[in-house]
DNA sequence: TAATTTTAAAATGTCGACATTATTAAATTA
DNA sequence: TAATTTAATAATGTCGACATTTTAAAATTA
C-alpha cells in the first residue's frame, strides 16, 4: 500500500508550499494544527515537520504557544524580493554568458521559439504560457553552473510568485502586455548569443522589475 | 520554571546549527535520533522539527527510513559557496555604497579602527579577532538595506564558516596572514568612503575568495 | 570458504494522549 | 453599562508507545 519514496512530512511540505504560493491560504492567515491535520489526513508530527521547513523558507512564521501563520506581505517586501531577484538573475546570466556552450545557445533558441510561437497564437492558456515563459528564462541562465546561486534564484522566484498570484487573483491577465514584453525576450536572446554581458544583465534586471509597479497598486 | 520565550524545537535548532557549523559533527555523519535525544535532553518531536529546519538550510540531509545525516562537503561545493558569497557580498556592498549615510561611514571607520588595533596587538585571541573581523565586514555592507540579500549573505556565510572551521581544526592560524590581508581591509574602507563602487566590489570579491585555495588543499 | 538466506536487533517515522498555555465566554464587581 | 475577574473551552507543544523498515548478525547452503 505504501510505496511512496517520500515520507509523509515531505509530501505535506509539497502540498503546503504549493497551497501557500497559490494563495490557497492568505497572508497572515492562522494555520490551525487540527484543521490542517484533517485537511491533509496526517498526524501531528509530519505536519509540524513540514511547517518547520516552511519557517526556514520564510513562508510561515510561528510564535511560541500561539501556533503557525502564513507569512505576511508588504510593499517593502515585494520590492525587496523583486530587486533581489533581479540582481541574482543578473548574476546568473552573467555567469551563464561566460560559461555557456553550444548546447546552452541552442536551448535558448529553442525555448525562445516555443515562447514566441505561443505568445502569437490565438487562444492562450495561461498555465501553458507561464510554462514556456519560465522555461525560456531558465534556459538563459542554465549555463551558470552554480548550484547555490541557482537555488537562491529558485527560492526568490517562489516568493515572488506568491505576490504575482495574489495580484492575478483580482486581475485578468492583459494579453497585450504579453505581446509587448515579448520584444524584450527576443532582445534578451540576441544579447545572450552575442555574449553582450553588460547589456543582457541590464535588460534582465529591468525585465524582472517590470511587474512590480502593477502589483504594488493592487496591494494598496 | 519554564520561562523561555523559545520553544524546545527552536532551542535545539540553535544548538544543532552551532554544533554542525563548529564541526562538532563531521560531514556525512549519521545523526541518530536516540543519541541526539539523550544529548540534548529532548523528546522526538522538537528534535525532528529542528532537523527539518536544518534540512531546509542544507546543513542536514535525510533519506526516508534511513534517518538524518550531516550534509556532505566537496571541493566543488566549497568553491561554489565562496564564489556565491563573493558575488552577493559585492552586491550588498554596491547597494550600501549607493545608499550609505554619515552613520554608515562612521560605523565603518569605527569598526576598522577596532580591527586594526587588535590585529597589531601582541596576544591575539582568535575568537575576539573573528568578532572584530566579522563586525568590520558587516559595517561595510550594513547600509545595503535589503533584508533578503542580507539574509542570503548570512546563510552563505554560515555555510562557508563550516568549511573554514574544518580547515582551522587541522591548521593553526598563521598570524602573518592576518597582517597581510589587513591591508585589504584598510583599502576597502577607503574605497567605500570614496564611493568607488566598482573598485570596492572587485576587491571585496577577491578578498573573500582568498582562503579558498588554502582550504582546498586541506580538503584533498 | 564464499554466497545466500534466515533470524535478531536496532532505528525510523507516525500516531494519539496529555500537560500547559492561550483564548473565549460567563460571571462578578464598580 | 463598562471594566475587570473568573471559569470554560480550545489549541499548542511535548512525550512515549508502536508498527514498519532497515541494518547487523547468525545460520544455512553450495
Amino acid at each position: 500500500m505504501k510505496k511512496s519514496r517520500q515520507n509523509t512530512a515531505a509530501q505535506i511540505l509539497d502540498s503546503l508550499t504549493n497551497d501557500i504560493i497559490q494563495g490557497e491560504y492568505s497572508p497572515r492567515q492562522k494555520l490551525h494544527i487540527k484543521t490542517l491535520k484533517d485537511r491533509y489526513n496526517v498526524g501531528t508530527s509530519p505536519l509540524r515537520e513540514a511547517l518547520s521547513q516552511l519557517i526556514a523558507k520564510d513562508l510561515v512564521v510561528s510564535e511560541n504557544q500561539r501556533g503557525f501563520y502564513v507569512s505576511g506581505i508588504s510593499i517593502n517586501d515585494l520590492t525587496d524580493i523583486y530587486q533581489a531577484r533581479a540582481k541574482i538573475e543578473g548574476l546568473c546570466l552573467e555567469m551563464a554568458i561566460q560559461k555557456g556552450d553550444d548546447y546552452w545557445e541552442s536551448n535558448i533558441i529553442a525555448a525562445s521559439h516555443r515562447l514566441a510561437k505561443y505568445t502569437k497564437s490565438e487562444n492562450i492558456d495561461m498555465d501553458e504560457w507561464q510554462n514556456r515563459h519560465f522555461s525560456f528564462h531558465e534556459a538563459l541562465v542554465s549555463g551558470c553552473n552554480s548550484p547555490r546561486l541557482f537555488q537562491i534564484r529558485q527560492s526568490l522566484y517562489e516568493k515572488s510568485t506568491r505576490y504575482r498570484n495574489l495580484w492575478l487573483k483580482e486581475n485578468v491577465t492583459n494579453f497585450e502586455t504579453l505581446q509587448v514584453n515579448q520584444n524584450e525576450h527576443v532582445t534578451l536572446m540576441v544579447l545572450a548569443l552575442e555574449r553582450d554581458t553588460k547589456a543582457a544583465q541590464k535588460l534582465i534586471e529591468a525585465h524582472i522589475m517590470t511587474p512590480v509597479e502593477i502589483i504594488k497598486k493592487s496591494l494598496s
